[in-house]
DNA sequence: CGGTTGGTTGATGCTGGTCAAGGTTCGTGG
DNA sequence: CCACGAACCTTGACCAGCATCAACCAACCG
């Protein structure tokens, strides 16, 4: 219940490699090449952090991806957050003794963990990583903002739409998109209960408004969906 | 509908004054008188500044309430966050050009505006300055967290209960808080309606867990409202 | 006073949750 | 290579929590 990091190879890993840090100059490279870090790779069922655990570490998440969710006293989950590849998270860390939220790959997930003192080790460079990270800590909260919107003042159809939407945003219609969430993700994310969501994606099929197979997901019907995720029925 | 702030008297404000910046020291005392910033006074029906305006400025509260919320496409509007007097808003500008939601009073609200260019006016001391803002804005991912949780796995009981816990938190039992929201501030804080809000105070009060007069609010039965806050009956 | 704004309360219905049964997929071991 | 079990997903029947609609009330203010 531990050690889940006991087993794992400690290969180091250089922040100047991400590019989150890029936008900060080459000159940056040699403090960041400086930083003390490990790579770690995570499965599915083990826990990178657990809320209410000591805070020492931030992570930058190089493959995969990973949910960062609360759960009440009643044991519900909430998702608070997928983290995907080359995304900063666990900065709870600068402020707090203590996570605020447990961290759990979706599937898999390799790290890069960096320890808070480590800022130390930045020397001059350091007010410019702070503000770096201020930065991505405000489009954190643009983004939870996004997220109250839509789990306090939408309705299921719309939550799920907007979800998809999102989700694939990145991705040109007519193309696969991995969907790497299973169903109880999802409901845990929109909260929703499994069966909803569960019915909703039939729905769609049915009508043709999305296509999926095995882990991927293609909307087909793009219009329709959007009509969906902003209209109130 | 576009100048609020024609009318206001434009004093001048000290950075230096808020507790906010206090945990700096004094060195950095004379760096914040530097900062040019003024002084405004809002009241209600006044918009502090709209989602998708010009993000120019950031905020701090010197006196009142304020709420920030987004509106969905439907017009339903969903309140992210209620700002008490000395806390920070509004700082989208450091990162993007216009601001993700909207801010207005709940009653009156004066407030410290600076513009974000201005952070160049405090030198040596901006990083300093940039840290600070780093960890406040941490602790709002925080809250925003839990409000998350809050809205997607809590039912109307819950939410309410844990609501009203949080708002008399610094109160001792047997005072009155002040309650400056509108049953219909509380719905849309909660994503319930008025009704429900409504409803669910009149049992309470039925019941003697919690007594209201005016715009105040004592918590009588707090052993009771914690139960309802967390064990999803 | 009468109008306006905010709050209460009741009747009704829909959305989405709950419970339960079956189906699929997939990994493991015989 | 097939059989079994576990995890995940689907579907249906039912129900409750909360929204909706509507009427009424109280406070406030010109």
């Amino acid at each position: 219940m531990e050690s889940q990091v006991g087993n794992k190879q400690a290969k180091k890993c250089s922040l100047d490699e991400f590019a989150l840090f890029a936008e900060l100059g080459s000159k940056f490279s040699d403090a960041l090449k400086s930083v003390a870090s490990e790579m770690l790779e995570y499965m599915a069922a083990e826990t990178i952090y657990a809320a209410g655990v000591s805070a020492q570490h931030f992570y930058i998440l190089h493959d995969g991806y990973v949910k960062l969710f609360k759960t009440t006293s009643n044991g519900k989950d909430q998702i608070i957050r997928i983290v995907k590849a080359g995304e900063i998270f666990g900065f709870d860390g600068f402020v707090d003794i203590r996570y605020n939220h447990s961290a759990v790959p979706l599937k898999y997930a390799t790290v890069c963990r960096v320890p808070v003192e480590q800022l130390n080790a930045l020397g001059e460079s350091r007010a410019e990583v702070e503000r770096l990270i201020m930065m991505h800590c405000i489009k954190e909260l643009q983004h939870a903002d996004e997220r109250l919107l839509e789990l306090g003042a939408k309705r299921s159809q719309e939550k799920l739409a907007s979800f998809l939407l999102a989700w694939c945003n990145t991705t040109p219609v007519g193309e696969w998109t991995p969907l790497v969430l299973s169903r109880l993700d999802i409901a845990q994310l929109l909260g929703l209960t499994i069966e909803t969501v569960s019915r909703l994606f039939a729905q769609w099929k049915r009508e043709g408004v999305v296509i999926e197979r095995h882990q991927a997901l293609q909307i087909v019907d793009l219009q329709k969906l959007t009509l969906v995720a902003h209209s109130h029925e």
